[in-house]
DNA sequence: GAAATCATTTCTACATTGTAGAGAGGCGAG
DNA sequence: CTCGCCTCTCTACAATGTAGAAATGATTTC
């Protein structure tokens, strides 16, 4: 994917749109649910870590340690939000779906019960 | 993308669409017009062959060559129809994203113009 | 009818993204 | 200290994205 037109792979918008959805409580185990719960399939933590990982990278996301002032166990959480980059990404490429999908009726295509 | 779940990727999913979007007329230098058209990127030929060979080979498209009674100079066309496999795949993509988007409002996110 | 031209597809190679799961890190409780 | 819990890191590989040169067939030109 260029990152001239910054074009989002699938699951690269899943996790964003995921970290999104999460506003402030952003965090690995929590965004793989999330996606988890929306689309109904399994995700695995792996496949969310890379993904952050790589979102990082190109400055769609920024990540902080979550302040350890509450009683909890466990590793610190590494927190995330979406970056103004990473809004930006999202912006576009609802955009291009918007214009892809624009007039598609699939109830008329083969299988749609029309 | 496991191909229990048929996920698209977002290549994918644009290369379906646009062969949805030109009905009878669809042939692989037709969808890369189509995309190019519709979301303002460029896109080699190659990719979008090397996609409707993925596509085909997951069985969401169907092929046929052109019947040669016009009179075109050039080599026969390929045209490409979706499959009732590719509509349905098209169905879940759009589910899957509707929920995810779900009440999002890019406006009030940094760099949103809020 | 050979060569130039045109429209399209095929092939090859590599970069990027998707995916999985084992394992390590760090905390509180007993 | 060691156990159990929660979370993150690492490694490896599969699938998808991407590019462009080359091949394939057809028509046109001379």
């Amino acid at each position: 994917m260029g990152a001239d037109d910054g074009l989002l792979g699938s699951f690269e918008e899943q996790v964003l749109l995921a970290v999104v959805q999460l506003g402030d409580r952003a965090y690995g185990m929590r965004v793989r649910r999330e996606i988890e719960d929306r689309t109904g399939r399994e995700v695995s933590i792996g496949a969310v870590y890379a993904t952050l990982d790589r979102l990082a990278k190109k400055g769609l996301i920024e990540t902080r340690l979550e302040s350890g002032d509450q009683v909890r166990s466990g590793r610190a959480r590494k927190m995330v939000r979406v970056s103004p980059e990473g809004a930006e990404s999202l912006r576009r490429a609802r955009e291009q779906s918007r214009r892809m999908w624009e007039g598609i009726d699939l109830s008329t295509l083969p299988g749609g019960g029309a």
